[in-house]
Formats: C-alpha cells, sequence, structure tokens
DNA sequence: TGTCCGAATTAAAACGTTATAATTCCTCTA
DNA sequence: TAGAGGAATTATAACGTTTTAATTCGGACA
C-alpha cells in the first residue's frame, strides 16, 4: 500500500501522477480510480472521496492525449483567424473575451489562419477531417456560408458570429447591424445633414446586407440623398478609400454626413474632411462604430457607437459549450443591440 | 490483399485511415508502414516509396494524440496572451505573424491568458506540469522575469518577446527601443523643440529601461529639459493619461514635445494639446511608435515609427521552432531596428 | 552441408485513459 | 441452507502510435 514509488509520488518527487499511481496509493484498481474521478454513482461514495483526497493531494491531472485517444474528444476549440482586416482590437477584445470564458473549463483554443481570398473551406475540412477539435468559432460569416452548410452536414458544434439565411437553425451571435445603420442615419439627421453616405464591407458577408437596409431604408425614410461609396468596401485598401472619399468630396454637392462601420474608414474620412479645408460638425459629421476606446481621444469628437467585441467572444464561448453539452440549437443565438451614438 | 476494409477505404467511404488500414492495404506491418513514413533508412527504400504512395492515396494523416500519448511531445506551441493592454492593432498583428509561420509545420497555437496583476508565473507552471505544450512563447517580459527563469531551468523550449538581464544565454527578439528614444528625442530636437516629456511602461518590463536610457541620454546630449511625465504608465487608464498630460500642460512651461510608446498615448496627447488650444507643429510636436496603419489617417499627422509586429511574431515562432529543434540558445536572439521617425 | 551474418521485417509492449463485461461478496428470501 | 439479487469493484480490451527485441530469410563462407 505505501511502496516505493507510492512513497515518492506522496513526496512529490516522482514521475507525474497517473491513474496507476493513484491506485496504487489508495489500493483500488485503475477502474474504480477512473470511475470514481468521474463521479460515477456505482462506486462508493466513501472510495469517490478517498480517492479524490488521494487525487488533490498527490496534484493529479488526467493526461490529456491519453484521454483524447480513448474517447475521440479533443478539448480543443479552434479559432478561425481571419489574418487580413480587422477593427482596431478586434482580434484581441474578441480573443480576450473566448480565453477568459474557457480559461478553467479544460478546454485549450487553438488559432488557425484563415486568409480571406482564399479557400474559406479547407481549414474546417482539415479540422472535420483530423478531429483536431470539439468545436468552431468563425467571423465573417456569409449569407449561404460554405463553413456553415459543412459544419452542419457534419453535425459538428460551431457558433458563427453573424448570421446566415440558411433555414435550418444554427447557433450565431451577432450584433444588430441594421439598427446601428439606422440609428447612425437618425444621429445625421438630427444634426441637419441631408447628403449621407457610407462605406460597406463586402457584399458577400450577411451583415453587410443588414448595414445596407438598415442604411438606406432609414434614409428614405427620412427623405434625404444617401449613397454608398462605390468602388472600395472596408477591406479596400486604405488608400482607396481615402481616394473614393475624397473623389466624393470634390463634387458639386460633397456628403454632408458618414456612417463608418469600422474605426479606420472614421479616421479617412476624418482626414477626407481635414484635408478638403471642411470642418467636422460645421460641414459634415462623422459617426461610427467602434470596438476600442480610440475614439474617446481622438480631436475633433465624432458620434460613436460601441460595440463590445469582449462580450461578443463571451457570449460565442458560452454558447458553443452549451451545444457541446447537447442543446439544440434552436435557442442558441444571441443578437446585441447598440446603444444609440453619442 | 484486398478485403473489404481496404476497398471501402480506397474508396474514401470507410473510417479514418490508421496505420493498421496502410498496413492491410499494402500487406506490410503495423510496424513496417511506421518505419516507412518516419523514412527510417532500415526499412527498404521500395517498401518506403509503396507505404508513402498508399498514405498518400488513403489521406493518411498521423492520429495526434496517439503520437501524442506515445512520444509525449504535444505538436502544441502555447502563447500567453496579456488580456489587458494592448498596442492597437498589436494582438493581430503578432498572433497572425505567429499562426503564419507555424501553419503547416505540424504544430498548433494556443492562447493562454495572461493577466499582468496576477501571477505570471501561474500559466507557465501548469503548462510545464501537464505537458501541454512544446514550446512557449510570451511578451512584456521583465529584467529578471519569473517565467524566464522557471523555463531556463526546466529547459524548456521558448521565446521571449523582450530581453532579460539574466546571465544564462536564451532566445529573444526584441526591438531596440533605446534606438527609438533616441531617434524620437533627436526628431524632437530638430524640430526645434526644447521641453520634452515621454510617458513610460510600468518599471518592471526590461524595455521601459530601454527607453528611459534612449530618452534621458539623448535629451542631455542635446542639452534640452525632459521629463519622465510622474504617475502614469502606459497601462494606466487613458483618463489618467489625459489628467497626468492635462496637469502638465498648465504649468508655466508645458513640454513642446512627447515622445509616445503607444499609439493610445499619441492620441491622448494630440487631445491635450486640443483641449488646451495649442497646436500641434506650431506649440509642440508629437512623434510616436505604431503598430497599426491607423497614424496614416490622424490629422495633424504627427512623426511616427513603425514597428512591424507581424514581423516580429513570425521571427519569434520561427527562432522557437529552431530552438526546439535543439539548436542551442546562444546565437537565437534578434533585434528589430527601428526606422527613423517620419 | 551446415553455420553465420546482415538486411528486412515483424510481434509485442507501452503510453494513460475509458468502457465493457465479468467477478466478488454480502444480504435477503424461500 | 441454497440460491437469487444487487452493490461494489475489477480484469481486460481498446484507442493509434512508436520502439525494443525478436524473427525470418537469403546468401556468403568454411
Amino acid at each position: 500500500m505505501t511502496d516505493d514509488s507510492t512513497l515518492s509520488a506522496l513526496h512529490g518527487h516522482g514521475e507525474k501522477p497517473t491513474l496507476r499511481t493513484l491506485a496504487q496509493a489508495t489500493g483500488f484498481s485503475v477502474a474504480t480510480v477512473s470511475r470514481a474521478l468521474a463521479n460515477d454513482p456505482r462506486i462508493a461514495a466513501k472510495t469517490r472521496a478517498t480517492v479524490a483526497e488521494m487525487a488533490k493531494r498527490l496534484g493529479y491531472i488526467p493526461d490529456r492525449a491519453a484521454r483524447r485517444l480513448r474517447t475521440g474528444r479533443t478539448q480543443v476549440i479552434s479559432l478561425l483567424l481571419n489574418t487580413e482586416h480587422e477593427f482596431l482590437g478586434f482580434t484581441h477584445e474578441f480573443l480576450t473575451g473566448i480565453t477568459e470564458t474557457l480559461a478553467g473549463t479544460g478546454y485549450s483554443v487553438t488559432v488557425v489562419p484563415d486568409s480571406p481570398g482564399e479557400d474559406r473551406i479547407g481549414p474546417v475540412r482539415t479540422i472535420l477531417r483530423n478531429n483536431l477539435a470539439d468545436g468552431l468559432l468563425f467571423t465573417r460569416t456569409e449569407a449561404f456560408d460554405p463553413r456553415v452548410r459543412l459544419l452542419m452536414e457534419a453535425d459538428f458544434p460551431f457558433v458563427s458570429h453573424g448570421r446566415t439565411e440558411f433555414t435550418a437553425p444554427h447557433p450565431w451571435v451577432d450584433y444588430d447591424n441594421e439598427t446601428f445603420a439606422r440609428q447612425a442615419v437618425a444621429y445625421l439627421v438630427a444634426k441637419g445633414r441631408s447628403r449621407i453616405c457610407m462605406v460597406l464591407p463586402g457584399d458577400q458577408f450577411t451583415f453587410t446586407q443588414h448595414l445596407r437596409y438598415g442604411f438606406v431604408s432609414a434614409a428614405r425614410e427620412a427623405g434625404i440623398a444617401h449613397d454608398i461609396v462605390p468602388g472600395v468596401t472596408l477591406d479596400s485598401p486604405t488608400a482607396a478609400i481615402a481616394a473614393a472619399l475624397a473623389e466624393a468630396r470634390r463634387g458639386p454637392n460633397p456628403p454632408d454626413g458618414y456612417v463608418c462601420v469600422g474605426e479606420v474608414t472614421a479616421l479617412v474620412a476624418l482626414a477626407a474632411l481635414a484635408d478638403t479645408g471642411a470642418v467636422h460638425g460645421v460641414d459634415a459629421d462623422i459617426v461610427a462604430k467602434r470596438a476600442s476606446p480610440i475614439f474617446d481621444n481622438i480631436r475633433p469628437r465624432i458620434g460613436t457607437v460601441f460595440e463590445d467585441l469582449r462580450a461578443t467572444g463571451r457570449a460565442m464561448a458560452e454558447m458553443l459549450l452549451r451545444r457541446m453539452a447537447g442543446e439544440p440549437p434552436e435557442r442558441l443565438n444571441r443578437l446585441f443591440q447598440p446603444d444609440p451614438p453619442r
């Protein structure tokens, strides 16, 4: 019961403790120890307590590789990280929310690069095929996103950042971009603006449609001139966006209101104003979504709406845990509401 | 030689192929197949070719869990992610550089949150003790960083972002912050500035000392007044930094030059100028390090130095691979040189 | 013709779990 | 007192690798 190896384990000098160590130390079999640690009710309560105490004393931690090999569960959650574009601070806040939530759950988070120009479905295929994770998180969801389709077919747990237009339900977390756009337009209207414009993300993303719809219908309802800046998207090089905005300012009726989804675009718009001698708050107003605290320090102050991406990350991670625990997808979704611009 | 299971495997309908599948398909034993795939010279060249071809045909991929269990190698690299503070875009760029470099090497990248106020060594202990990774990357290195000490003792591969003052060599990647500070001072001197100030990161970080030394000695050599803004660090809440900078402007001799290490600080400084009616380029100049392209669009334009954090991430990942391959630490270090401010 | 050698291959064990299918052993009933 | 029933525990196999220690099998040599 207390042979050499047990003793050395007790004194912490020995090797990493395994179930066998615990079995030797307690006098039970490996099978019983395993069950006891899993709190199997078929094991006597007293035995469970004994084993638990010894496990704690020896600092036993189950071996991930062994468990993974045996059960097929990886204890890994993968995040597809867009390597090209980000709103400022997006990755940091989002990832922090995810890792914060998953810390202590036994899941580890792996980051897989996802180059947008290239095959978006390849990394997902690899993960499915090689069983590299138990769940998946990703962003920049498209209306008929092939990743969503594949994952639904494979019945693999995931949460998308952004909705799709598939009829079958799946878990998602999204931000109410239509309402954001409506509120942004209302903000500009309240400032007396009547010729507003907006730079949109690429057409393939679902949230682009929400933004467009909110922007266009709110502007129509207000009866003001409105324009989607042509030829560029949020992901265009900033120089191209700058050129497009400068071009717009040279026309006979330059815009007097800007709805900006990203912070960089807002800065570009501000620069476009400054570079053409226009004064923010006098000749035009800007309202933007922000993910970082940076705009508190931008002068002139523009109207901003804060999107809490850390909370988004947390929500997605929590939802994925619930999905992996077997909850059906129907009710697993959450739409974050924007505060009005300030 | 081509029984049912082989056939189904060949047609891709079957289960995930394992060494046993390959063994059945080729007629060799599992042991031979394993060796052949490892290119063991003791296996006949012809056999190796046969096995390799079959592996490719069936899309065989070794099981990570099994390999990890058997060899003890995890095929995982962990990154300690600071959850509290970041320069804008730091996390995104840095992480992208790392994942880019590691894609295709068979290593996966896990992110572990590292809360700075708390125990910095705990996550490292956990990783070592539970064998959760084969290598470690981290940032915000301190002069006598306890993580570095522990990892050196354990002879565990790692690369720190930032140097230490330990005598024993270890792999690191750093940015020449002393030179950055000197160049920044020179830039302000060239603008005719004579009362410059700087907000530093916390004293515990090694790079803070480099910044301070570069700033102070360059200012002394130039014979101009210089001041470290007291009571706040880069990690202070921006409101506190803003208050400290505003306070400094109220004095009889407000600063006319600002050296900013982070982008947020630079914006705060700009705001402080604007809020006190001072004009950038006339009453004062600002020079800042930037990690994102954002400053191209800030008006007024301030002097900036670009720190390429994606390249930093790549360099650290590459260095870690070399360290894990057994290269000694002596020559594994790299100091990125700043370009002069523009 | 028997023996030895080396090249090529393989059987088997092990890594640390979990799950299936026994096996104890005690108590209760007829 | 035999047998059934059930609670508690355990032996064993398996997950897919790698590696140690055989084993096979020609051919070279005496």
